[in-house]
DNA sequence: TTTAGGG
DNA sequence: CCCTAAA
């Protein structure tokens, strides 16, 4: 979270955190600093699903929040206009003209969202907070099979698009036909030869169904504060009182399915059939963009884009996004762990549910990991119905709920290997689950719990602080703690015999984790001495006679 | 259902 | 991680 927090410039931001992971990530991302900055109004920045809907502070007022609505209209048009310096942040992309403007202009063809909904769940996410707290988004989103979510976002760090028919006339191939256009031009619009406001007037009275916002140099006025998050923790409110205040009419919102805490996002292409549609390619990386080519063959024709979204998933980001599938502990055998298979046809993924604290998850790796450029498919969230849901040709996400076991038999999660780890079948065939290396941050979470449950009380600890996390159960934390300890043991008598120094065949934490681990077990003797489990840290005081290493087996 | 513990 | 007894 920090990694936003800092930046001043939100497109900034999705640059950096692009790099960090995945683009798809970072839509949410934005989109949820915009909205939780911008309590009353779009103005700053406003993006979903790829789709940007911003607005230059600088035309600000009466600008395009119309757009926003149009979205949920299903009509997007969208043209941006920046500089083209930010082209160039937080990336290797080289050349762009500082002060030329280019506009990118991204066109939804209507039809193709005529499926698309913006939806919100009814149960949703935990508050803001949570997110902060457990940034695991990214798993969410690797639940997604985004075989045919290619195109819909490219990722930032995907090699540029090829340009293909775009001459600057109207042939550009695609204005209407499918997916999205982000076309540089500087101070035309090249696809239709027309200034960016005629573009908009275009868009607004001919083109009804799109919308065009434009955009300017916008600045996120400051870094991302989580104090905001509190600002703004009804979503459905927001847009609510965006859609009124800008007197808009609300017909595409549906205001009663927007909650507090996310928004569901489904796009349908119906023209393509059976294809990967691009909803949306959207590269504001590259330097010069673009006209992202919107028919499906240019999408998935040797284009360097493809393959990357084809690609599996690192075994280590498998291992650590593959929560999403994940659900009962038990249960979750049959929703593999791992990540999606790249199976190109499979393009529904199952609505899972998950309890409410695990649905919004956030994962940005920033401390045990580093998964640049690591692609996540872009998660068009999608109410958890997955009704009229045209599997051929969207992506969808199922933003879960609550946990509904049943459930998970009409999940249609298919994925066709566990690449990650053949898990062992025992006799009943069920698979075992999928070990998940701790990262540093989980033990600190796990100590952290520690130290204000004390020893014990697992489940406590699971709610408070692995709640998005699926696949740490509170016998996970009683394992892992149990193995801290034995990690602390270990430590010390490596400290002190040679011999020991042998064995370190365990993982290195940071010392100062296993400090804290030996603290903690001294606070809080390890259960078999426990006695009240019902007061918090109540043995620290009531037996600390049992304070000393003998605790550790 | 949750914990503790053995494997 | 799994399994299970015990609470």
């Amino acid at each position: 979270m920090e990694f936003v927090c800092g930046i001043d410039e939100w497109w900034k931001g999705v640059m950096e955190i692009v790099e960090f992971g995945s683009k798809n990530e970072v839509f949410m991302f934005v989109w949820q600093v915009a909205g939780l900055k911008r309590n009353s109004a779009y103005r700053s920045g406003f993006a979903s699903l790829g789709v940007w809907f911003d607005e230059s502070e600088t035309r600000d007022d009466h600008a395009s929040i119309s757009g926003v609505l149009r979205f949920d209209e299903k009509r997007v048009l969208k043209g941006m206009e920046r500089k083209g310096a930010l082209y160039n942040i937080g990336s290797s992309i080289a050349s762009k003209r500082e002060n030329e403007i280019n506009q990118d202009i991204l066109d939804l063809k209507r039809s193709q969202f005529e499926a698309g909904k913006i939806q919100a769940q009814n149960d949703l996410s935990p508050p803001c907070e949570d997110y902060l707290l457990d940034i695991e988004f990214a798993e969410s989103i690797t639940n997604l099979d985004y075989g045919s979510s290619r195109g819909l976002l490219d990722p930032i760090l995907e090699s540029q698009i090829p340009l293909s028919s775009c001459d600057g006339t109207d042939t550009c191939g695609m204005p209407y036909s499918s997916g999205l256009v982000v076309q540089e031009s500087q101070s035309q619009n090249a696809m239709f030869g027309l200034t960016n406001s005629e573009l908009h007037d275009l868009s607004r009275d001919k083109c009804e169904s799109q919308m065009l916002v434009e955009y300017n140099a916008v600045k996120f006025p400051t870094a991302f504060n989580p104090g905001d998050i509190s600002n703004v923790d009804d979503v459905a409110g927001f847009f609510a009182e965006a859609a009124s205040s800008e007197k808009l009419n609300d017909s595409m919102i549906d205001h009663s399915a927007l909650t507090s805490n996310g928004i569901s996002f489904m796009s349908n292409a119906t023209q393509n059939e059976g294809q990967d549609v691009n909803c949306e390619s959207f590269d504001m990386h590259e330097s010069s963009v673009v006209s992202a080519p919107v028919t499906s063959e240019a999408i998935n024709t040797d284009t360097p884009v493809t393959q990357k979204r084809l690609r599996k998933p690192t075994r280590r980001y498998i291992d650590e996004s593959s929560d999403l599938n994940a659900k009962r502990p038990k249960k979750r055998a049959e929703v593999s762990t791992s990540a999606p298979e790249s199976k190109n046809k499979l393009l529904k993924v199952g609505c899972q549910k998950k309890p409410r604290a695990e649905s919004m998850e956030m994962v940005l790796f920033s401390e045990e990991s580093s998964y640049k450029a690591i692609q996540v498919p872009f998660a068009s969230l999608v109410n958890e119905e997955c009704d009229d849901w045209d599997a051929s040709n969207a992506i969808q996400v199922c933003k879960p709920h609550k946990e509904e076991p049943h459930k998970e038999a009409t999940t249609v999660v298919n994925y066709k290997d566990d690449v990650v780890a053949p898990k062992k079948l025992d006799q009943d065939g069920v698979r075992r689950k999928h070990h998940r290396l701790w990262t540093v941050s989980e033990v600190r979470k796990l100590i952290d719990g520690v130290a204000q449950y004390g020893v014990g009380r697992w489940s406590h600890i699971k709610k408070l602080y692995f709640s998005s996390s699926v696949h740490r159960t509170p016998v996970d934390l009683k394992d892992k703690w149990r193995n801290l300890l034995k990690a602390t043991y270990l430590q010390k008598q490596s400290k002190t015999t040679e011999k020991g120094k042998h064995n370190l065949s365990w993982r290195p934490l940071p010392k100062s984790v296993l400090h804290r681990v030996s603290e903690l077990a001294n606070m809080h003797p390890y259960p078999r001495n426990r006695r009240c489990k019902s007061s918090r840290s109540p043995c620290a005081s009531s037996s600390p006679e049992h304070s000393n290493s003998t605790n550790i087996p």
